[in-house]
DNA sequence: TCAGTGACTCCCC
DNA sequence: CGGGGAGCCACTG
C-alpha cells in the first residue's frame, strides 16, 4: 500500500520501511501537482492542505526551487489577494501568460477573482491529505459532501 | 546543528 | 485600495 503521496525528489532517499512519511515539501508537490487547468490556489490553501497553515512563505520557497521550467503547474499557485507573487524572482510575466492562455482573467489591479477560479478539492482529496473540515471550510474548499 | 531566509499573510493606518 | 511592518516556520547551507 505505502503511503498516498508519491514520492518526489527529497523524501526518496530518507522514506522509512513502513512509515513513509512524507515530508512537507513532497506534500506540497503532491498537491500542486493536482490543481486542474484554469484554477487556483494560494501559497497559503497549499500550505494548510499540506499539514502546516501558517507555512505559505515555506510553499514559495519550494516552487522557487523548482524552476520555471518545472513541469510541474507552479503558475496554479497565487497569493491570498488573487495577485502573482513572483515578478521579484522575474517569473512573473510568464506565470501571467500562463494563467491567461488557461483562460484566466486579471482585474486592473492585476488579480484573479479566487471566487470564482479557486480549485475546490475534492472531498476525497481532501481525506486523503486529513484536511479536517473545519479547516476546508476555512479554506473556502465546500465540496459537495 | 542552527541561524538565515523569504514565490506569504494579516493587521493597521 | 495601497503601503509599511511584524509574525511565521520548513528548508537550506
Amino acid at each position: 500500500m505505502s503511503s498516498r503521496f508519491p514520492m518526489s525528489s527529497s523524501n526518496v532517499g530518507k522514506a522509512k520501511k513502513n512509515k513513509a512519511l512524507a515530508s512537507f515539501n513532497d506534500k506540497v508537490l503532491k498537491i500542486v501537482r493536482r490543481i486542474p487547468k484554469g484554477k487556483l490556489l494560494t501559497y497559503g490553501q497549499v500550505a494548510a492542505m499540506a499539514g502546516s497553515p501558517r507555512a505559505a512563505r515555506i510553499v514559495g520557497g519550494i516552487l522557487f526551487r523548482l524552476g520555471p521550467d518545472s513541469r510541474l503547474p507552479w503558475q496554479r499557485v497565487v497569493n491570498a489577494q488573487g495577485g502573482i507573487s513572483t515578478f521579484r524572482v522575474g517569473s512573473g510575466e510568464r506565470q501571467t501568460a500562463l494563467l491567461k492562455a488557461e483562460g484566466l482573467r486579471f482585474n486592473r489591479a492585476g488579480r484573479i477573482n479566487l471566487k470564482l477560479y479557486q480549485w475546490v478539492p475534492s472531498a476525497r482529496l481532501l481525506k486523503d491529505f486529513e484536511v479536517k473540515d473545519e479547516l476546508a471550510i476555512l479554506l473556502n474548499f465546500r465540496p459537495d459532501w
